[in-house]
DNA sequence: ACATTATATTCAATAAATTGAATATAATAA
DNA sequence: TTATTATATTCAATTTATTGAATATAATGT
């Protein structure tokens, strides 16, 4: 692939909804895949689906650890795309202000039922 | 439509090699589409089918001068997040010097015949 | 070994993007 | 008005993306 198609192959993985919203649960540190089902209510296998485009376009990387599989944005950088993107005029800016929690375990309902969500 | 629907509409827009291509030959200024043909050797109903994705996005407009139109980049911030893509690890620098070249009237040879292109 | 839990993959149906070919429009010139 | 030039639109065929459903895998616990 030449340098023009990885580009807009990054691009690409940027330009569905869905995924944008991954990328923003990630905002704040890695995430466990059951925590990302329960903060934006997709279903795990669409979720992973997802998070294997966003992998496959170098966006994200994950780590397991135990049962938990943690997906991280390894390409900080980006940041600087989304949120350029997002301040330009006639776009409404909407960054929703997250919490920076970073987890070495989920504390999601699903992972620890009976904890309230980070 | 919404925020997050926009948002990944105009990175759906970069998405697509030919499209970051005419985006950069827009870089130095607007250009007709005659010249867009030349520069980047596609067709002209192709090049206008591509100008009108980026244009519903909203990252280019046209003006017409007589039998031209021409295209400019309507939201220069955008270079921030392309140039932000490509100095990604990974993603080779690509970026081609181009002559920043403006044009009141399109120099290329198929615009001005027997003239050498900017 | 077997059951459970978290996540991934495969498959299929549908929707959307890509792209070439043909045709239409709009400005200009004769 | 007719012809020409630059650009746009429509149509259709093909490819690719989307997404749900079912199933597979891999780690853990008993």
């Amino acid at each position: 692939m030449n340098a023009g198609n990885r580009d807009s192959a990054v691009f690409k993985s940027l330009g569905h909804p869905a995924r944008l919203a991954i990328l923003d649960a990630l905002r704040g540190g890695e995430q466990c895949v059951c925590h990302l089902e329960n903060v934006l209510g997709m279903r795990q296998a669409y979720l992973s689906q997802q998070l294997a485009v966003l992998k496959e376009a170098g966006l994200v990387r994950d780590r397991r650890e135990g049962w938990n599989i943690y997906y991280f944005v390894s390409r900080p950088e980006i940041w600087v795309a989304v949120e350029t993107v997002r301040s330009m005029p006639g776009m409404q800016i909407k960054t929703l202000l997250r919490r920076n929690t970073r987890h070495t375990h989920c504390p999601c309902p699903k992972c620890k039922p009976g904890a309230e969500q980070a």
